[in-house]
DNA sequence: AATCGAATTTAGTGTAGCCTAATTAAGAAA
DNA sequence: TTTCTTAATTAGGCTACACTAAATTCGATT
């Protein structure tokens, strides 16, 4: 089909993809924080974006941006690539979960779909990355999210993680030390709703922890 | 030190670095049709990189360029990562030898000195990448070529190979058919000056077989 | 020593993507 | 409805790296 795609045109459109996930459009302002770049550059990018053949982005001046078709082929060919990229620098070459995300993020970019292919089967076709996000298949369906935050649980409410935010690895180490990664089941004790915190009892771990939404916000769980 | 190498930088370095293992210097035109650019690209560039701080190259205007140390460090980082990485490919995602050069063309440029390192240790530390060719330490040291050319024995000659070019999949794949990879002995039996074919009886190999220059120029030798 | 052809360099442009500063539009508040 | 704040866009420039076309240099040959 085509062939030209930048790097940056893949992150703008892979940035996109994100914010359309929880959001129903981008704006430029998010954009430009999230790629760290200004406003005015974004702007630029997304005429751009608008104007190609197949048009990769919906755009209307002043209010904010969302994907066509072929735009969002291409964000999750991209998404596919740096998850299944995550799975096999943590299977394959022993990183820990919270070196893989910045790692991921350049080579998404470089590898060619032999690569993406060798490294899916060699490492069977994962479901979801080590943060737990779900990966898009070969032909890139991708499951629906349905988890909420954990914030968001009341005191007496049990529930299973799904996944965690990945980007700061600050946060994966504190959560991997806490025991509530992907899969880890616990039980919501109390809430003080004037600092906003959470009394947890995670299985398996001795003592119960509390937590504030700087953490809370960030893990995403589904309640039983 | 620094970090603001292009990937444009460091495939003008690596091929420099390559030249000047074969000559004293790289010229203009042989950087410009190695690179796929015109040559007034290469002179633009040459002029840039002698003018960094400190300079990468020396450059004396209609007499070709060679590496500084500093340059040459960094061609040596990359090629380092180039054959660590066709290393890795073959023998971790089971690529064939002919299909890894394109592959780590690209990727050496983008994986982290993390990622380099993993992979050096999860293959323990290979002293020669797919096709034969050394790869740098750690540390940057690299084993001087002792090789000559197939093409340059004479008749009644023993050889073992030691490596062959990798840039044309093509001459790789005939060559594993053959099976003249490196390690393999063999004996010049004939040459006839006429076309510059040589006879050659291959151990393991049940016939011997007639290989023209176009082969015999690519693979590189030791006599016993 | 003069000439010629190949190699190289210079001069002038173009594209991609970024920036700052100045301007405009949208939407909340008055 | 008018005003104000914030978000977004425009205008104008900059850097990296490529290109074409025109000039120059080298070194070989007369
Ligand atoms: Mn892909
Ligand atoms: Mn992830
Ligand atoms: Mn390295
Ligand atoms: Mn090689």
């Amino acid at each position: 089909m085509r062939e030209n795609l930048t790097q940056t045109i893949e992150d703008y459109l892979k940035t996109i993809y994100q914010f359309t996930l929880e959001h129903q459009r981008a704006t430029t302002n998010q954009i430009a924080e999230s790629l760290g770049v200004t406003p005015a550059s974004v702007t630029g990018m997304l005429k751009k974006l608008a104007a190609t053949e197949p048009p990769l982005v919906e755009y209307k001046k002043h209010y904010g941006v969302l994907l066509t078709p072929a735009g969002e082929k291409i964000a999750l060919e991209i998404v596919r690539h740096h998850r299944l990229l995550e799975m096999f620098l943590v299977q394959m070459l022993g990183y820990e979960w919270d070196e893989v995300h910045s790692e991921a993020d350049r080579l998404e970019h470089h590898i060619s779909e032999a690569f993406e292919e060798r490294i899916a089967e060699a490492l069977g076709d994962p479901q979801r990355d080590p943060h737990g996000n779900p990966i898009p298949t070969r032909e890139l369906a991708i499951q629906k999210l349905n988890d909420i935050p954990l914030r968001s649980l009341q005191p007496g409410q049990k529930g299973v993680v799904q996944r965690v935010r990945e980007t700061d690895p600050e946060l994966l180490r504190r959560v991997a030390e806490l025991g509530l990664v992907p899969g880890a089941h616990f039980e919501v004790l109390e809430y003080s709703p004037l600092d906003e915190n959470l009394l947890l009892a995670i299985a398996g771990q001795p003592v119960s922890v509390v937590l504030g939404k700087g953490i809370t916000n960030q893990i995403f769980v589904k309640a039983i």
